[in-house]
RNA sequence: GCCACUGUGGCUUAGUUGGUAGAGCACCUGAUUCGUAAUCAGGCGGACGGGAGUUCGAAUCUUCCCAGUGGCUCCA
């Protein structure tokens, strides 16, 4: 009995003797509870049953981390997938991986509705408590077409993913096995904390032409109290979900008689939207930017030349044919599909909703001989572009068909594109520290080399690609590349941001092209008397006010700063013996640009608190016979808490003070105790 | 676009095996004038997303369309 030596996470070197395995390691230092899913040995993630058998460092993976937990998941996802062919034998399981959420698996060949997840979740929590062993076997590649012949899936992994002659491992848990490389926790006990959360869809290696999958997804926790705690927090997420709170709290209407996908901006939302412009524009006028008006639609001859038309015809919205050429078709005999061939060859002309701004910016650009003491030249504009996005992705306020981006246009020479790159990147840096929005993410979309979507020669895709990186450097934040991620027409920095339930937005972009500019032949005469090209940037800040206002009413649940919100006081009155004043102290407050609704109804002061409260606005003033009788108000923070006899100017000029610094939290009034309701 | 699920008055929602819809909030009216999360009473309002079908009879079954939700794919 040989001894080996074992360097444990404290940094200590303990004897053991050789053969016992990585578990009763981790229960010698933890205790038999350690909450230990694996470990990693020679920081490599093994097994807990994993035999030791020479010098080596150990170090407990706990459910508490990252790794951990995404063992857990993975090894739910397993548990899944053995309830599932339990319960329907034609199942066939595919692939069953950890999210950052939790996990999914995909089958074929399975049909099931909501009602059946409660009994899979019955199934699992069942295998569960039988406490089966996980374990790890290893198979040659005979042994493994063997195991799987069955499964055409797995025989499409085995075939494609492990290389010839070299077998692999599956893991084994009573009846059941799946391939798979570990590592497992080392019992299903571990897994008795579950829930199936969804049914959804997916095709067999995410490529629409292959097979259909039916997939389940679910999230573990080491402990019931964890999944508890989960549970209510996606509750939580759920009740400041953009789509809820733009109802309860009237900012926005979707109706199905105008479209899918277009915004109804209710009063409400439009004063967030207004004040958000209002916002920026102050920042572009100190930027140097000019604004200017263009209409919504185009000829389709200009979206011909953009490269739009031809190249994303089908995510625009179709064509407008005027009534006489149509009339005129329809005479000869016209059908559908020639229609659409005099479309693209340009035998026919018509006027396309825009999908994007810049073709009209640059018939600006181009309305005048422009030379290189012109540039930079910036045209910005809340423009309004549409565009037939695919009817499954439409949701609320961030995937829409018409948006407004609050877009502008710089034309620039070539050694000016660092600069202007840097101011836009400014804004965009103002508009999130602003308002608070810390959790985001700065991707550079590069080109995806094996492409051909994209327009315009290498060498400038080069050029522009090096200049996107080489802001993104100097941003002094985290980045990260991605191919594939380039608009079109060109590379961009984009700033994504995450929705309360984790999907991500595209926010703020800053692209720069050198297409466009060549597509439209647009000039500027240079100091040496020559035409040259100049480099177009694309940028938008927020990058759609829709979206924006969807993801910022998420960022805020529904309580946003004084300054944008919809209406900033709600005075309540106790009695009808306080009317007067009331509606004195309301124009006050209007006149001095407050935004200020009252209720003088006759309900009693609870009921009033507890409708203008669900309204959420910075601050409700509660008026009764001591506030008139002083020339008070008496304060309510949303926090519930409240301050009584705050001199009348004295709160006018702190709520204008808090209004004009643009706080991201009301503060005359503490704001941060929560008191929800229950 | 694909898969699954859902769709009852402005909002939230009940509606068992098919027999022509119940409620709360909101709204209106009356009473009440009451200090900080719902005063009391009465009333208006829906043929159940839309069309077609099965049936003596459908919100409840079938089918097509529309919309929403969760995903997939796609996102200039």
């Amino acid at each position: 009995m040989s001894l080996i030596e074992v360097m444990l996470d404290d940094g200590s070197v303990q004897s053991y003797v050789s053969g016992i395995t990585a578990g009763e390691i981790i229960s010698e230092q933890f205790g038999r509870k350690h909450g230990c899913v694996a470990a990693y040995i020679n920081d490599e993630a093994r097994d807990l049953s994993t035999i030791i058998d020479q010098n080596c460092s150990l170090r407990g993976i706990f459910s508490d981390s990252d790794a951990g937990m995404d063992i857990l998941r993975h090894s739910a996802a397993h548990l899944l997938a053995q309830a599932v062919t339990a319960l329907f034998p034609s199942a066939k399981p595919t692939i069953g991986p950890a999210t950052d959420r939790g996990f999914y698996y995909d089958f074929a060949n399975l049909k099931i509705g909501d009602n059946d997840l409660k009994v899979i979740t019955k199934k699992m929590n069942e295998l569960s408590r039988k406490n089966l062993l996980v374990e790890r076997v290893e198979c040659s590649e005979d042994e493994l077409q063997d195991l799987f012949q069955a499964n055409p899936f797995k025989i499409e992994i085995i075939n494609d993913k492990i290389e010839e002659g070299t077998g692999s491992t599956i893991y084994r848990q009573g009846e059941w096995y799946d391939l798979c490389l570990g590592p497992h926790v080392p019992t299903t006990s571990k897994l008795m904390n579950v829930k199936l959360t969804s049914i959804s869809s997916a095709y067999w290696r995410g490529d629409q032409s292959r097979e259909p999958l039916t997939r389940i997804y679910g999230i573990v926790e080491p402990s019931k109290h964890a999944l508890k705690e989960t549970l209510r927090r996606l509750d939580e997420a759920k009740k400041r979900d953009h789509r809820k709170l733009g109802k309860d709290l009237q900012l926005f209407h979707i109706d199905e008689s105008v479209g899918q996908g277009l915004i109804l901006w209710t009063p409400r939302g439009a004063i967030i939207r207004n004040e958000l412009q209002q916002f920026i524009s102050q920042h572009l006028s100190r930027q140097g930017y000019q604004q200017v008006f263009t209409p919504h639609i185009g000829k389709l001859d200009l979206y011909r030349t953009s490269g739009h038309f031809p190249y994303y015809q089908e995510s625009q919205y179709p064509p407008m044919i005027p009534r006489d050429v149509m009339a005129k078709l329809a005479s000869e005999g016209c059908d559908c599909s020639q229609l659409a061939n005099f479309l693209d060859e340009g035998q026919i002309d018509g006027y396309m909703l825009k999908p994007m701004n810049c073709p009209h910016h640059v018939k600006i650009y181009a309305s005048q001989a422009r030379s290189y003491r012109d540039l930079p030249l910036r045209f910005a504009e809340f423009g309004t572009v549409y565009r037939w996005e695919q009817t499954g992705e439409i949701s609320g306020m961030t995937r829409v068909r018409g948006f407004t981006q609050d877009d502008a246009h710089l034309f620039v020479t070539e050694d000016q594109i660092a600069e202007e790159i840097q101011g836009c990147i400014e804004l965009v840096q103002i508009i999130f520290s602003n308002l608070g929005m810390k959790d985001y993410r700065v991707r550079v979309g590069l080109r995806d080399p094996q492409s051909e979507k994209y327009v315009g020669d290498a060498k400038r895709w080069d050029l522009a690609e090096a200049a996107c990186r080489d802001a993104a450097q100097s941003m002094g934040v985290q980045w990260t590349e991605e191919e594939g991620e380039a608009a079109f027409y060109g590379p961009k920095i984009d700033f994504v941001v995450k929705d309360v339930i984790g999907r991500e937005w595209q926010l703020g972009t800053v692209q720069v092209d050198y297409n466009l500019p060549e597509r439209f032949d647009l000039k500027y005469k240079g100091s040496d008397g020559e035409f040259h090209r100049p480099v177009m940037i694309h940028r938008a800040p927020f990058g759609s006010m829709e979206r924006f206002c969807g993801v910022l009413i998420e960022h805020f649940a529904g309580k946003f700063p004084t300054w944008l919100s919809p209406t900033q006081v709600h005075i309540v009155t106790i009695s009808e013996k306080q009317a007067d004043f009331a509606h004195e102290l309301t124009m006050k407050m209007r006149n001095a640009g407050i935004r200020v609704e009252i209720d003088d109804s006759d309900a009693t002061i609870g009921k009033k608190i507890r409708t203008h409260r669900s309204l959420q606005p910075a601050y409700i003033l509660v008026i009764g016979e001591e506030e008139k009788a002083t020339n008070t108000v008496s304060i309510r923070a949303r926090s519930g808490i409240q301050e009584s006899g705050i001199p009348i100017d004295d709160f006018i000029e702190k709520i204008t003070d808090e209004i004009e610094r643009k706080m991201p939290i009301p503060s005359i009034v503490a704001d941060s105790v929560e008191d929800e309701a229950k």
